[in-house]
DNA sequence: TAAGCGTCGATTGTCGACAGTTTTGGCTTG
DNA sequence: CAAGCCAAAACTGTCGACAATCGACGCTTA
């Protein structure tokens, strides 16, 4: 025992933190896309705009860097990290691994609050598309997929998914408007809960193959786009 | 295209990052046991040891902070990171599901020249066994299962797995002499490698789940033990 | 005219310092 | 003698500054 006098487990500080405030900053802005790839991020820059000094900077910085969102270049500074289609293959390979694992034992421990959780993700993933916000879809599809790994009851294995997408999500956020159909984006989801609900094991690594499958290739596609120079909004 | 006109391969610059090197310093002494789970780390207590400022130690414990070594308490410091026996089984639990994935990716790209290596470094631990050198024999080991997923050839795979092992060996490096018998550790893995080799997919993932499952009830029991208070040398 | 070299500005890596907070040790008190 | 309180020490979080290094620009030269 290391807590000498545990009152009711109250307080939770909030994390005045300024080293993850600006961790926050930045990820926002690379995932929002106002970061492009292979942009050079400034700490004198960015502590500029915040009003703060280049340690709490830096520090945010190797952490995004550990998180892949961030390339360190010794001496030459931070650059927004860039993604070819072979990495995003890559991603992808480890997701639909570790995505199967996750959709199996959620499926497992599935509880009733946590199956109406998920149909509710669902459902305003669905009225988000026809509400016409690609973006606000793409951010409760992520949910959505966080939803399962924290089912799954292995905050390690949240862990790499959070990695994951924060990686992808580079590219993703770039996305945005020129997502072609976001129903389609929400129906693709339905089969999938239904197998997990349904809990047969095989069922579920199909569906999860097929959804990961489709989603990598048209990431894949998106972009060997980008690589070639198309236009973005 | 980067490279404006490259010469031979030859430079390869040392680098001389400060904060890599603490790092890896601070690292070791976790593996090494010198630095016991739980123990705080103080900034100002590494920076006067090295020789240096606090700065690249922050950022150092940032980094193994971010990599599962350390445990950041805001406003108190740094310390060794405690794995109970739940988030031990965690860590395995993850870790057949990728090292499943690592093997079946590996036996299909398996060349020559890996298939040697492994073969090699088998023959390694087997020595390692003989000569009653159990660290040794447990490097090795870890070497062997991270050469398996070199052989699968994602690097985002490679890096979950260090992820893990890094997390795991805080508690593996406790058990240095304790390890009852080296030998059966070095002869498990050969009929790993033989499933590999024959390239069955089926036999493979029997052959992961059982030698992992293995080391996990047995990593478990020691962490137990730990818990309880065993001595240890 | 094009390629190579040297210099200048800008940026990173590192340092020492200061303010605020946590911990420790001793002292008081029941 | 144990528990609680208070003050001092130690430590973290943040800052501004300096030296070393990198990239860019302009100059020299073949």
């Amino acid at each position: 025992m290391r807590v000498k006098s545990q009152l009711v487990g109250l307080p939770e500080v909030v994390e005045s933190d300024l080293v993850r405030q600006v961790a926050r900053s930045l990820s926002a802005a690379i995932v929002e896309g106002r970061l492009r790839p292979g942009t050079k991020v400034s700490e004198a820059a960015v502590a500029r705009e915040l009003g703060i000094s280049r340690a709490p900077v830096r520090e945010a910085a190797r952490l995004l860097e550990n998180q892949g969102l961030l390339r360190a270049s010794p001496r030459r500074g931070f650059f927004v990290r860039e993604l070819s289609a072979a990495e995003v293959d890559e991603l992808y390979d480890l997701r639909i691994c570790v995505e199967r694992h996750a959709a199996l034992a959620a499926s497992c421990r599935l509880t009733q609050k946590t199956r109406a959780a998920l149909r509710e993700q669902l459902a305003l993933m669905d009225a988000l598309a026809r509400a016409d916000d690609p973006a606000a879809c793409i951010e409760a599809d992520y949910q959505f997929h966080r939803m399962i790994f924290e089912a799954a009851g292995n905050s390690r294995l949240l862990r790499v998914f959070d990695g994951l997408s924060s990686e992808l999500r580079v590219v993703i956020g770039l996305i945005g408007r020129l997502y072609d159909d976001p129903m389609k984006l929400a129906r693709a989801h339905v089969p999938l809960l239904e197998a997990i609900e349904a809990g047969r094991a095989d069922t579920i690594l199909a569906e999860v193959d097929h959804h990961l499958g489709v989603a990598r290739r048209e990431v894949g596609l998106l972009v060997q786009s980008l690589s070639t120079g198309a236009a973005l909004p």
